[in-house]
DNA sequence: GCCATGTTGTCATTCACTGCCACACTGGCA
DNA sequence: TGCCAGTGTGGCAGTGAATGACAACATGGC
C-alpha cells in the first residue's frame, strides 16, 4: 500500500520530466520541429515509453494546462444548488488564478509559458481544447445532479460560458506579455467577466 | 475568365463527392475505421488528391459544417456598430439555422447527419472545433474594426459566447434525435439563449 | 498544331501511434 | 535463499496519416 503511493510518485515524476522536456524543446523547435524520439531522448526514456504516460506528443507539453482543469474538479464540492451556478464557477476560477500568482508562482510560470506557445502553435491550442472537451461532460453531469435537474442545458452553457472568458482572459495575458505591455491576470478575468455582462445585457 | 469559373464548379463537385464518401463511410465504419484510401477510392480519386483538397480525413466529413461558418461570414456586413455585438450575431445565427429548416432542407438534413456524428466520435467533434478556431481571429479582427475599438477583448467575447450557444444548441438537437424525442431547432436555440441570460445576469 | 496553366496519379519518405513480446525490477512467501 | 506474481520498460514490426517531388494529362487560348 505505501508501495502504490511511491510508484505513484515515481510516475508522477516521470511524467513531470516529460512535460518538461517537451515544453522545452516546443519552445526551441517549434512543435512540427520536434519528434517523439526528440522529447523521450531528451526525457532518458523510449518513445514506448513516451506513449504509455501521453497519448500525443501535443499533450506532455499540457501537463501546467491539464493541473489547472484537475484543481477545477477538485474544488466543485464546494459548490451549491441555491446560487446561481456562473457565479460559483468564477470563484473557483478566481481562486486557481489567484494561485498563479500573476506568472509569479512556479505554477504560474509555466502556465504562462504554454498559453504564449498556443499563441503560435494551433496543434498545442487545439489539443488544450480537445483536452477540456474531455472533462466537460463529466462536469456536467455532476453540476446536473447538484441541481437535480434532467435538463443538462443549463449547466452545460455555465461550464462552457465560464471556460471561454477564463480562456480569453488567458490568452490575452499571455499576448499583452509576449507584446512587451504585460497586464494583471485577475484584472483581466474581471475586465472579461464585465465584458460578458455587458454583451449580455447591455 | 470563365475558365476559371468553371475549374471553380468542377472542383466544388469534387470536393462534394469527396465529402459525402467520407460521411456516409465514417457513419457506416467509424472514423478509426476509416483510411483516407477507402474515402478517396470510394470518391474515385487517389489519395494524394483527397489532401489536396482536404487537410485531414476529419475535415473532409465536415463540409455541411463549414459551410454554416462560410455563411456567416457573408452575413457580417450586416453588422453595425451602434447595437449591441451579441445580439446581432445572435440575429445572423437565428436567420442561418432557419435556413436549416429543422432539419428537412438538404443543408439541414446533411448537418443533423455531421452532428450526430460528432456524438459519438471526438475526432471528428475536435476537427470541427479546430476549423472554428481558425476562422475565429479573422472574424474577431472584423468585428473589431468594425467598432473602431483597439482591443479586441470584447468582440472576442462576443463572438466565442456566440458560438458556444449555437454549439450548445446543436448538440441538444442531435442528441434529442438520437434519443428518439425530437425538439425544434431554433426553440433549443431560443431556449439556449434565455439560459444565458439567465446564467449572467439572475 | 503548340503552349501555358492547372489537375491528377505514382512514388518515396517521414513520423505519429499501437500491439506484441521479452526482459528487468520489486516485494511477498514458502 | 529461491520461486513467483505484478508492474514498468525497451525493442521491434506494422499501420496509416500527411507531404514533397516528378511526370503525365487535360483544356482553353493562340
Amino acid at each position: 500500500m505505501t508501495e502504490t503511493v511511491l510508484r505513484e510518485r515515481r510516475r508522477r515524476q516521470t511524467e513531470r520530466e516529460i512535460g518538461d522536456a517537451a515544453l522545452l524543446l516546443f519552445e526551441q523547435q517549434g512543435v512540427d520541429g520536434t519528434t517523439v524520439d526528440d522529447i523521450a531522448r531528451a526525457a532518458g526514456v523510449s518513445a514506448r515509453t513516451f506513449f504509455r504516460y501521453f497519448p500525443s506528443k501535443e499533450r506532455a507539453a499540457l501537463v501546467p494546462h491539464t493541473e489547472l482543469d484537475e484543481r477545477v474538479e477538485e474544488m466543485l464540492d464546494g459548490l451549491v444548488a441555491d446560487r446561481p451556478l456562473l457565479e460559483q464557477l468564477e470563484e473557483v476560477w478566481c481562486e486557481i488564478l489567484v494561485a498563479l500568482d500573476d506568472g509569479r508562482s512556479e505554477p504560474g510560470r509555466l502556465l504562462l509559458r504554454v498559453r504564449r506557445l498556443m499563441r503560435s502553435e494551433p496543434a498545442l491550442r487545439l489539443a488544450a481544447i480537445g483536452y477540456d472537451e474531455e472533462r466537460v461532460d463529466a462536469l456536467v453531469e455532476r453540476l446536473r445532479v447538484l441541481l437535480g435537474v434532467d435538463d443538462d442545458l443549463g449547466p452545460r452553457l455555465a461550464v462552457t460560458t465560464a471556460a471561454v472568458v477564463v480562456g480569453v482572459a488567458l490568452d490575452r495575458w499571455a499576448d499583452a506579455r509576449d507584446a512587451g505591455r504585460p497586464v494583471d491576470l485577475l484584472a483581466t478575468y474581471a475586465e472579461a467577466r464585465r465584458l460578458l455582462r455587458e454583451s449580455v445585457s447591455p
